[in-house]
DNA sequence: TCTGGGGTCCTAGGACCC
DNA sequence: TCTGGGGTCCTAGGACCC
């Protein structure tokens, strides 16, 4: 049996935890850039608030609904996300974080079959209690059904977090209610051409043949096919190292058209792409740079800048990625002719830092770039990231980046822990 | 004016090999 | 008239997820 923990509208539910004010008050949280709705409370979405909605198209609505609007702050999710993942390691053996608000649970051995509900509801209060983030727990013996029973679980209040599909009366109950473009593995488009056909539900859906599955939606249809039969079939895969990295922004206002400001900009995505890297314990040898223009603009052609680059010895050394984004950047521009509202780096070709293969004819001296890396490293631990970084990088003052609604650092800043008041 | 960011998997088709 | 058979590897594009 496996158990899914999903939070409940996680990015508002953080801003909630640290202003109780917002409790039973409309909470959206926006992309970088204050641009779409990412995330909504229950009460944000009851007024008709869909993701994805540019906010400015909906601002007036926000206002008059006294909406409480916040800029993303990912250092936050991320260390509420931790603190989450971290007291649900302590209820299984085998957890499986699939998202920054979601995880499995493999059930089996940790509960006897009769304690499946009372397990969950335990598992529910402790997180709730210890981050005060609301959560719902999904419990079926495959991981789509267990999404299934999250999707109940939420929607009511009876279950009181904790949904169970253990029996084929529950499963076939479920499937009847569930709307076939609920299911986790069908997405828009065959959501759309499902519907086509005349399938309205999940059950609908799997009340069709195998080769008829493997027919419109290939291999990956059929095994969602199977696993809402009961049949698991998706793996528990830990987390494998990633084979591509990208790191990308939209920029504010107008964009960026002077090569200066885009090389800047470029710069920084490289160094992030290049510290991912090192996180992992990997170097690439692939680099792509790309940038564009605004998508919405009708007043002149959209252009893209895409460049791509192979190293002849893979790394993850700053200098060498950045110095290659440099040079792909200028061989891809174009003096004064464009604005570009986005750009970003890709990384690839991705593999272990312990197997590099080098070549005979090498350019760079890996021995003092690796003794200038663990000198930066340190240096890095020591003061902060950012108090080393190459000229061309800026001195992080620019963002190109608006964000006007950002709540505090609380968990991982002094400065900015939350205060309380004796009265 | 203003429209997010970061991934994975699968397939078809082309290029290439003998 | 008639134009082989069996592979691998790579890439672009489409689908999906959060």
């Amino acid at each position: 049996m496996y158990g899914l923990i999903d939070c409940n509208n996680f990015f508002a539910s953080c801003e909630r935890v640290f202003d109780p004010s917002l409790c039973g008050r409309p909470v959206v949280v926006l992309s970088n850039n204050d641009g779409c709705i990412i995330a909504r409370s229950n009460e944000a979405k009851a007024l008709g608030l869909k993701m994805g909605m540019p906010y400015f198209q909906v601002r007036d609505l926000l206002e008059r609904n006294r909406v409480a609007v916040f800029s993303s702050n990912y250092t936050l999710y991320g260390d509420m996300s931790r603190r989450v993942m971290q007291l649900l390691s302590e209820f299984t053996p085998d957890l499986h974080i699939y998202s920054i608000d979601e995880a499995f649970l493999t059930l089996d051995g940790v509960c006897s079959a009769e304690g499946y509900a009372e397990y969950g509801h335990q598992v529910v209060r402790t997180v709730s209690r210890g981050t005060g983030i609301p959560v719902t727990m999904g419990i079926a013996p495959t991981k789509t059904l267990a999404k299934v029973a999250g999707y109940f679980g939420k929607r009511y209040a009876g279950y009181r977090g904790v949904c169970l599909i253990d029996t084929e009366e529950k499963r076939i109950r479920a499937l009847h209610q569930l709307p076939v473009d609920e299911v986790w593995g069908i997405g828009r488009r065959h959501a759309a051409r499902l519907k086509e056909l005349g399938l309205r539900t999940a059950w609908d859906f799997t009340g069709k043949s195998e080769a008829w599955v493997q027919r419109l939606m290939t291999v990956t249809g059929v095994r969602t096919w199977k696993e809402l039969q009961g049949y698991s079939c998706i793996e528990d895969d830990d987390a494998p190292q990633k084979r591509t990295i990208c790191t990308s922004r939209s920029f504010a206002g107008a964009g960026i058209s002077e090569r200066p400001l885009l090389e800047e900009a470029v710069a920084n995505f490289a160094a992030t792409c290049c510290r991912k890297l090192r996180e992992q314990h990997t170097c690439c040898r692939g680099v792509t740079v790309f940038a564009w223009t605004s998508r919405f603009r009708t007043d002149c052609e959209p252009h893209f800048l895409q460049e791509q680059a192979q190293l002849p010895v893979a790394t993850n050394d700053d200098a060498e990625i950045i110095s290659c984004c440099m040079n792909l950047l200028r061989r891809g521009w174009t003096e004064g002719r464009y604005a570009y509202k986005k750009a970003g780096v890709l990384v690839w070709d991705i593999a272990s830092d312990e197997a590099v293969q080098t070549v005979l004819f090498d350019s760079v001296d890996r021995k003092r770039q690796t003794i200038l890396a663990k000198t930066v490293e340190q240096i890095r631990q020591k003061n902060g990231a950012h108090v080393l970084r190459l000229a061309v990088q800026g001195d992080s003052s620019r963002t190109f980046i608006n964000r006007e609604h950002l709540s505090h650092q609380f968990t991982t800043n002094l400065a900015e822990v939350i205060r309380v008041k004796a009265r």
